[in-house]
DNA sequence: CCTAAAAGTTAATCTAGTTTAACTTCTTTT
DNA sequence: AAAAGAAGTTAAACTAGATTAACTTTTAGG
């Protein structure tokens, strides 16, 4: 598996030299893993900060009762970590489940620091990835409290058309915060009010 | 206004010299906000990024409707800025209104990847806040979706005591993403089991 | 190609939280 | 100390979305 589409995502941010390419090639690690394989099970401390080449996954939450809430789903070109869990070592309070054939590129957490050192340039690509990620993640806490279901359906769909496809409906539903009954409400709506 | 409470904040995660103590004081400005006032409106440009040395502010948002959805509550020692429009330099989502009477210590956006440059130390210290501002970022998503507001305001008040005494209840209520009506009668319910 | 399991649909009933509106404190200003 | 605005409370009627349960359709493995 070719590393070249994180050369690609990173060169979009910074712009390293080859030497800086060949070492980051050698601090890297490819993973595989099947469709249905856990990348990362709750309970278990998250080793590597994990960049997908290929495929695609759930991030997931269960609570108490059993449920299951997914915080993301990520495909090609996205960041697929409990970075809680990267960071402080700590057991892992996310699932993270490959929902096909999935290829990763992955940092571990034993030598990242010292390839932000030999490399400060990933350190600021890093830096950057991580403020539009937060930037991100607070849009979605105002569309959660400000969307109806309808609307964050709406939202999804355009915001993500390749996801919708490759995603069972009631993933979909689960990171939309409803259940998949009611997301088959909404549809039926849509498709009635078209 | 003394900058102490950011260098001491700082040196949690980073080990500065003196040297580049002095260096980061020179490019900090410090900035003063009377109660009431904002220090960044839903529209501008959000040009700095912001330490609370002392005070206290609400980030929100206003909806088509015009209804307030407020996404952090901030006092000493943490954050404050509208990190999308401060990276993309467009127009910011979020207003930020000050509380309090509320000092900042500000970088400037046309100054921080100097900044950077000169001190790599203050990139990593970013780099390290970031990480953990999206894990939190990421679990407050989880406790919308799995927690009663109940629940989510018991975990509020557990887990900052000292905030919603500074704080009128109904921005608490925004906060936990429920009118004010009805933390009201969340808090009779708790008052009557106790 | 068959069959079982997984995914999706429909509809009735139920509930957490909203809306509206009237009322009661509490603060601040004069 | 009065007045007025800001903050908080109460209760009745309402609604978005959950739950339950029975059903249909699609998918994938043997």
């Amino acid at each position: 598996m070719d590393i070249q589409p994180l050369l690609a995502y990173i060169q979009k941010h910074v712009t390293l030299t080859p030497e800086e390419e060949r070492y980051l090639a050698e601090h890297i690690t490819i993973r595989r893993y099947l469709k249905g394989q856990y990348a990362l099970q709750q309970g278990d401390v998250c080793k590597h900060s994990s960049f997908i080449l290929k495929g695609c996954t759930r991030m997931f939450y269960v609570d108490d009762e059993g449920q299951e809430h997914i915080i993301m789903l990520c495909v090609e070109d996205w960041w697929s970590s409990d970075i809680g869990s990267f960071i402080s070592q700590e057991p892992a309070q996310f699932n993270i489940q490959c929902l096909e054939d999935t290829a990763f590129a992955q940092f571990h957490v034993d030598t990242i620091e010292e390839v932000y050192a030999a490399v400060p340039k990933l350190e600021r690509f890093f830096r950057k990835i991580l403020e539009r990620g937060l930037a991100a993640s607070q849009k979605r806490i105002i569309r959660n409290f400000s969307m109806t279901a309808k609307e964050r359906y709406l939202y999804f769909k355009e915001t993500y058309p390749m996801i919708e496809q490759r995603i069972p409906q009631y993933m979909i539903a689960s990171y939309l915060g409803i259940t998949k009954e009611f997301l088959s409400k909404i549809k039926r709506q849509l498709a009635k009010e078209a």
